[in-house]
DNA sequence: TATTGTTATACTCTATAACTATA
DNA sequence: TATAGTTATAGAGTATAACAATA
């Protein structure tokens, strides 16, 4: 009943959507408010402590120079820490303060709560199926290959 | 089973992950390409021909300077055209070129094309599970007041 | 020489505040 | 006066290209 074409349409639009809700919700803009994006890195470097640069850019999916930058403003802030180990020069150590991680909490709890309020508006099953969903959208779109397809062959 | 804090979750790592995909696929950054914003704006204006700003920026969600900026670079671009009726003059009517339509379909097709064969790996049922998932999430946060919430009370 | 990261540059995206023009 | 839109300003997000430093 539902081609992979529709599907992708139902996609296209449902995505940005909701990324605009989750964008307000943690009303990035605002000064000292976390953005997604910063929000992503938070959550990566929680739960990899000491990751390098490159590491994190092919996590989240976005060029080095473009990380680099990101983490300069999260260094600024005061949410993360950046450390050159002796033994390698050349793989900085990431990881998060204690201010960091405080930060990150605060914006995942209150984000969970006001999606968890958005979607508590379907029921038990909807959720159910709601949940599977994404966790096989998570599978899919998680092949870093489609992310990468556009990098420069050697 | 699944609870909303659990859904939600998933949701702040997996909508991410799939705009990024989007992004790339769009190969936003490169010149004569289309971004994910300016894409929706072109689909929006091809259903409603003579829209306004406040009728785009309402529906993407976006702040009206934000839009009266996009729409600066669409309007540059040739792909929108923007009229001043002499009938109210406050009111600017905007709509697609025949350029901006063809990039809209062409931006469109490819990325379902390329959004399908990614949904291809899952299993006709998975698919319509994904299917129902995105229409009831394309329900439930169309409500427009989420993401006006952060707007000016008068 | 290949890899890691940064700098330089150039856009787009996004917001708020202040303004202009019109109804 | 209230509404529609633009300009001014600022900063984040994103990319490519060129570079430096290190292994």
């Amino acid at each position: 009943m539902t081609t992979p074409l529709e599907s992708a349409n139902r996609l296209l639009e449902t995505i940005p959507l909701i990324m605009g809700t989750l964008r307000h919700e943690m009303r990035s803009r605002r000064p000292g408010e976390v953005s997604v994006p910063q929000f992503r890195v938070l959550v990566f470097l929680s739960l990899h402590d000491g990751a390098n640069l490159s590491d994190v850019s092919n996590h989240i999916g976005l060029m080095r120079p473009t990380m680099s930058k990101m983490v300069d403003g999260l260094v600024r802030r005061g949410w993360v820490w950046r450390r050159i180990p002796p033994e390698n020069r050349r793989c900085v150590q990431l990881g998060l303060t204690a201010d960091g991680q405080a930060v990150m909490k605060q914006a995942r709890d209150e984000a969970r709560r006001r999606m968890a309020r958005m979607l508590a508006a379907l029921t038990a099953e909807e959720q159910a199926t709601v949940g599977c969903a994404l966790d096989m959208l998570c599978r899919v779109f998680s092949r870093r290959d489609g992310n990468a397809s556009h990098r420069k062959k050697k």
